[in-house]
DNA sequence: AATATTGTTAAGCGTTACTTAACAGCCATA
DNA sequence: TATGGCTGTTAAGTAACGCTTAACAATATT
């Protein structure tokens, strides 16, 4: 029982976060980094990393928690995509 | 407001979910990984990867989330130790 | 004494996040 | 119409990181 649903990737809820009239280039001015991470991240093409996290958390007034860890699920859920080897459950001494 | 502590690293706190007679090489055998990776992540070297976690995770009986959350709470307060550049607040519109 | 096993370091590979340069598409204005 | 400035995306290069196998010194085993 965990996650069972795709979850959606952390560029697609920033998308929301940013008004409607913001352009990419605008937003990149105020984040102080080029189009180019910006518009990937958009994209899905690259994750959002700590640092990441914390100029948005800045700009935007959330918590930086709220965009690691959205990248942290999206990460599990792919990585739960892909064959796990089997592991056998580590048996523990009763305390 | 916020992490004031220097969070521990996930693989000092792994190091006290291993048995006391455990071998990292046995436990790596469990984990289906290299000596090399465990021994790295023990000795706070190498992070916490998703695919980490899940192995963590079903070896040990635990949730993924808590060996990948940890490492995202390192890597933040990592990222906060480096100076971060002034990122002025963006002004929302009132609803 | 010789051999095996321990944990760590070295070296190499693949992936990823970042940058700047280059590009095609759109809009304004001369 | 052309021309110049803006948009967002792609291309190319760099640095960092996680993973592997090989190699090593130290310790244990036979």
């Amino acid at each position: 029982m965990s996650r069972m649903h795709n979850p959606a990737h952390p560029g697609e809820v920033l998308r929301e976060w940013l008004p409607e009239n913001m352009t990419v280039t605008q937003a990149t001015k105020e984040l102080q980094i080029s189009r180019v991470t910006l518009s990937k991240v958009l994209n899905g093409k690259a994750g959002i990393t700590a640092g990441m996290s914390l100029r948005l958390a800045a700009w935007l007034g959330t918590s930086p928690d709220v965009w690691l860890g959205m990248q942290t699920q999206w990460d599990l859920w792919q990585a739960e995509q892909q064959p796990t080897p089997k592991i056998r459950p580590l048996e523990r001494l009763a305390a």
